[in-house]
This record gives structure tokens, sequence and C-alpha cells, in this order.
DNA sequence: GTCTATAACGTGATAGAC
DNA sequence: GTCTATCACGTTATAGAC
């Protein structure tokens, strides 16, 4: 896609201007909601172009969707895996990369949620998710832990969830959060750089209750 | 809706058959994805009368959106406005409530989550939820245990947020749950049956973290 | 109130000129 | 490769008989 017709192509090809605005018009609306006008005019294109590279608004879909995952759970995969690194580093690091992220995409999350509940599910394994963090690293520090009497003993899935709900949802409620707190997109961003640090700390505090 | 033409209606009337079928088919497939004849199959009536009752797709969404919010913040107005209990029976009551609720409607959430995103947040603001929340019994017993040096100093949004997400975050991402930990339906809901008494555990615990 | 038939419109996709 | 014009179909909404 770089290289055609043995020439480099410099700025972006047609192919890529459409997948870009794909992204953007398909992570703000989903699929249903996108016509496939919209992601035309958001790429400066006409129609039938993105049926010729494409074939079909599903096909460009299922791409926009596999690279979504791809990025977003590439992020933790890393992290997740490093043997260097101490459990509290690798929740720190964690928190940081996708508060990150999320101020940066704020509608991936929703766009996620809702389209593997719609998916039979075959996206998730195919990530192969579950192998990657559950032999990490991550989750033998968690054990660790455990048997050495430091962490109260709960299934591991629940630890890896309230880090990521903690993290995440409030991207995903910001409407409320912001209609909550009367709080401009400015003020949201700001509450949302504080819990970097105030995250960690809770969590920490948590795995030691009782 | 219950009284027509002088006599009660005792089996549920047509207009009631038709937006309880819209609440479920608008709670799992969202606005742009229902079709009208969706609606009218589930409720098993004729497509014409959907519009003879309610005029519109739109309309009849309108209700729905409107009622399905209703009933998930009441739970928590309730709750949070009760004068006669301890901050910590709060949080134990609003967890228990809304995995119980959580459990029968999973869908709602990311109903909520999605159609806020599109609205121009004058639900949120209708709903009045920001007065209910903020001059609550729940945020003042908060404010008092930092006063009295019980809890550590920050923004009662995130005390409030920290529940939410933890609580309800797992079901609006329960398909990656169950592929994560490969769980059946039955087994999520066990490990959701246990974080009623695990969540308050943990938000306790993070309450003094430093 | 309830139905059938159909109008009016929007959307995904393609044909065919350039 | 890129465009304009158009088809084919699905969907919301209504007209009109009963």
């Amino acid at each position: 896609m770089a290289v055609k017709k043995g020439k480099i192509e410099t700025d972006t090809s047609t192919e890529e201007k459409i997948k870009n605005a794909a992204r953007i018009v398909f992570h703000k609306k989903g699929f249903a909601a996108t016509r496939t006008r919209d992601i035309a005019e958001e790429a400066g294109i006409n129609l039938a172009l993105l049926n010729y590279y494409f074939r079909s608004k599903e096909k460009l879909f299922d791409i926009v969707m596999f690279e979504t995952m791809q990025h977003f759970f590439k992020s933790i995969a890393v992290v997740v895996n490093n043997e260097q690194t101490s459990l509290a580093t690798k929740i720190d690091v964690i928190v940081a990369n996708y508060i990150d992220m999320l101020i940066a995409n704020p509608n991936i999350p929703l766009f996620l949620l809702n389209e593997l509940k719609m998916q039979p599910d075959e996206l998730v394994k195919k990530m192969g998710m579950r192998e990657v963090l559950m032999n990490s690293s991550f989750i033998k520090q968690f054990q660790q832990g455990v048997k050495d009497g430091k962490i109260t003993p709960i299934h591991p899935l629940h630890f890896f969830v309230n880090i990521i709900s903690i993290t995440v949802f409030p991207f995903v409620a910001s409407p409320i959060i912001k209609g909550l707190g009367d709080l401009s997109q400015q003020q949201f961003e700001a509450l949302m750089q504080e819990r970097k640090t105030l995250i960690p700390k809770w969590i920490n505090a948590s795995l030691k209750a009782k």
C-alpha cells in the first residue's frame, strides 16, 4: 500500500485516506449509524471510490474494527509481559498509558464495547487476549503476592477488571460525569489526569483489603 | 393509559405492548440499528399501529430513553438521600442494588451511554441528577469523613465515579471478560455476585489510601 | 382500533464515461 | 483511478378499507 507501481507514495494514498476517514466516522457513530456517504465526505473523495477500494461498507468496517482492537490491546500486552518491571510499576504504566490514549481517542472504548456485543465474540479469541493476559508476568506477580501473604486472595480477573474499569469507565460515561460535576471538557480532562496518580494508590490499597 | 373509555384495562393495552417491545429492542440494538418492523414484530402487532400510537420511531424512542434513565437513576437517588443510613451502608446498598439490576437488565448501561453521547446532554440536566447527587446525604457524609480525617481528601466526584465504574463497567465489558476468563454466562454472573461484598471492601480501603 | 397496500425517501452498491 | 448517474432495495410513514 505504501508502494504502488514501483513508486513510493509520499502523501497518503486514496486507500489510506478512506480508511482514516472510516476510522473517524465509525468510532464516532458506530456501524449502524454510519453512512458510506459520511465516510466519503470525510475522506474528501467520491462514494464510488469507497466501493472500488473496499468492496463494501462491511469489509471496510471489519478492517477498522480489527485494527482498533489491535491498537487498544497491544498497549496492554506489552506492559503486562514485561519481565523487568514490578507489579506496582505495571499498574502505573497501564493506567497512565490508557488515560493518555483515552484523552486522545475518547470514542474508542464505547465503539469497541458496542461492536463486540454484536459480533459472535470470534474477534476476542482471534486476538489471543486470553493467552497473553493469563500467562503474563503481570498475573504471575499478582499470584506471587497472594502466596507471600501480601495480597488478599481473589480471582485475578477481579484485579484486572478493577484496574480497567476504574480507568476506562469515566471516559465512557463522560457525558454523565460532566453533567454531574458541571465540568467543561478541560476540567474533565484535568480530573482524568489526576487519576493517573490516584488510581494506582486506590488499587494498591484495595489489594490489602480484608 | 391504564383507563380508556371509562373502562379499566386488565391486560396490557396495545400502547403498552408496543412500548414494552420498543424498550426490549432499543435496549438491545440501539436507535440506529433498530427497525420499526422489529418492534412491531416483538409486540405482535402491525407496523401501522406503531405510528398510530406514537407518530414516529423517534418519539417512541424518546419515551423509552426517558423512562430508562429514570429507572436507572432513581434507584441511586433514593439510597443516596436516605438520612438514616451510614456512608458504609449506602455503598453496600448501591452496589448490591445495581448488580441485581444489571444481571436482570444487562443491556441498559451500554444503551444509555451510547444514546447520551449523541443527545445534546439536555436529558442529564432534565433529570436533575446534579442537584440530587451533590446535595445528598451521601456526599455530605463523605465530606464529613474528610473533615474528621477518616478519609483522604479527594474530589467527591472521584469517589462516586469509582463506585459506579467498578460496579457497572464489568457488565458493559462482559464479552471481553467472558473471553478473558473463558467464562459461561453463569460463571460470569457468579463472579458479579462475589463483587457485591468485594467492592465495598475495596472502596473502603481506597478511601484511606495515601 | 386494526389491518393491507403503497407512497416517499434514504442508503449501499454498480455501470459506464472519462 | 476517479467521477456522475442510476439502480435496487430496505425502511419509515401514511392512506384508506374494514
